[in-house]
DNA sequence: TTGGTTTTGTTATAGACGATTACAATTCAT
DNA sequence: ATGAATTGTAATCGTCTATAACAAAACCAA
């Protein structure tokens, strides 16, 4: 979203709330080079990440990382199912809930997106010092708590 | 989009665009509370914004400052029409493009939600000090250019 | 144990939002 | 003057999300 040069934004350029959304969609950009032609979405990625670090977890808590209802974590679940990536197992303990599990071709997947996303958003914010980049960090932060 | 307590967030916690996103969802938090009930979303809000700082504008300009499609800038000037807040008016010079003005009403409406919008904004970064704010309001302009 | 409550996954449905495509009217350029 | 570009518009589609309802399983309280 690039600014429309000779536009007055009037107020929109003092609040937080534009800049970060600005900011945001910049990062966007890098996201989708890194994912390009991969049909990765953020919430997708995210799913994946996060399923890959805590194995077994249930769709439930999924749809409450990505913040959105359980329903739709069915339905990216089914998604991610069908591409092979991800899969769901029986719990021996809990017959309602699935566990979810990356496949191995998953496992690969994840682990290639991984370093190529770090990758350009390290890029990305490589227009800031390391310095600048720890103290944004460090007050995005402290605003989302 | 609260933190899921003892859950492995693994390489997100690295990536600037997932600090972007928690920040901004705490904004938007914020925003929500400022406009409750009046039925405006952040592209609705900057839409109203623009149209009063550039009166006359075309909707062509407004798709581009949203940074979508011409199609999705004349629904959402639509919209605003059948709330009374904007008017399209002919051009004198030019027979295609409309010119989007704020009516009345729209401008003292606009004229409110500024105010509301900003408090909040404010309320919102009042978790940063004074210094802090503009510090990362200056990064994240780095990053968005 | 039993009977009511809660949790989980699932299905169906609807709505918001944006993209794409195609088209007519107008303006522009050469 | 005529072909190209711009603008608004309409129609259609796809994606994502929410809500509501339901069955199966688990939990809990007496």
């Amino acid at each position: 979203m690039k600014r429309v040069p000779g536009l007055d934004y009037d107020v929109l350029d003092d609040l937080l709330g534009y800049s970060l959304r600005r900011a945001q969609l910049a990062m966007f950009a890098s996201f989708d080079e890194a994912t390009r032609g991969k049909h990765l979405t953020p919430p997708r990625f995210t799913a994946l990440v996060v399923i890959g670090a805590n194995p077994g977890l249930s769709q439930t808590v999924l749809g409450r990382v990505l913040g959105i209802a359980r329903s739709g974590a069915m339905l990216m679940t089914d998604l991610l199912e069908a591409r092979g990536l991800v899969e769901r197992r029986r719990r021996p303990n809990d017959g309602r809930a699935w566990g979810l599990h990356l496949t191995r071709r998953g496992e690969q997947f994840v682990g290639t997106m991984k370093r190529r996303v770090l990758e350009l958003d390290f890029k990305k914010a490589g227009l800031l010092t390391r310095t600048e980049r720890r103290e944004l960090q460090r007050l995005l932060e402290k605003l989302a708590a």
